[in-house]
DNA sequence: AGCGGATAGTTCAAATCTGAACAACGCGTA
DNA sequence: TACGCGTTGTTCAGATTTGAACTATCCGCT
């Protein structure tokens, strides 16, 4: 339980400082920029709105609540599925792109300093293994 | 940053998991549930509201918020603190222990299926000291 | 004693999240 | 082709969170 404790603290600190990182450099919130993230790695730079959902883990609705928030700053727009008219896609702009790479090295560096660099080597993979491994296993159910 | 990747899915998926349980087994959130277990390992189960913001990693109005809540179910009461009249203690009542004790069993469960047990007891070690130092080093700053 | 800067909780407005209800479309089968 | 069912995205109401503003209190120093 000390392990799940600590999990639980890490995650919402982390959360925390995350969210006030974004905020302060972008106007981002954490999930914006998650959305940002998955469009960019996207094939096109564009994804259908629930399978969007699903890589950023909220609901529908709030997903589209952010998507509406994200196409208000120019940072993406909604286009027409052309193989299913009920889908939606969500497509980075180049303003989204260029806003991404602006801000993404301040993030990684928060991540970077208080996650990453203080594990050592070992530590690290076993986390990753660890982690990949509960994603799997609540992902599949 | 596929430990990064991996830890972030982890735990909004977890978080979704946990929250889906304990509403539909007691009608708790998970914030609600976190402030119950706190106050019943609390000396005398009371704790002060800044102390228990800081537990649970919430900002002090969410936590006004859900005591409010905690009080009106009957699971919390609010007492003045004796040495700071500024202060406000959060009790656990009978019925906030009841409650609990009814409601742990089901949400360790989850937890240990889908965390716990999935890991060796070494992963297990060293996810848990990872944690713990992530989280020292949030606190501290 | 009395001032002045911290601290404790609450209140408030704004933003966000969720689940349920809904409308529109796709797809297999008769 | 038409029915029935599953899927898609949105809308809506309600609940929750946050940070800022505020009130009341504490504490060290003069």
């Amino acid at each position: 339980m000390a392990a799940w404790r600590a999990f639980l603290s890490t995650s919402h600190l982390l959360e925390r400082r995350i969210e006030e990182q974004l905020k302060s450099a972008a106007g981002l919130t954490h999930p914006q920029y998650e959305i940002l993230v998955r469009l960019s790695e996207a094939p096109g730079r564009q994804m259908r709105m629930t399978e969007l959902a699903r890589g950023v883990i909220v609901s529908k609705s709030a997903l589209t609540y952010q998507i509406t928030q994200l196409e208000k700053a120019g940072l993406v727009e909604r286009a027409t599925c052309p193989s299913d008219d009920r889908g939606v896609l969500a497509v980075l702009t180049e303003a989204g792109l260029r806003c991404l790479e602006r801000v993404a090295p301040g993030h990684l560096e928060v991540v970077r300093s208080y996650l990453i660099d203080r594990l050592s080597r070992d530590e690290l993979r076993t986390v990753t293994t660890a982690m990949q491994k509960t994603e799997q296993a609540l992902r599949s159910s």
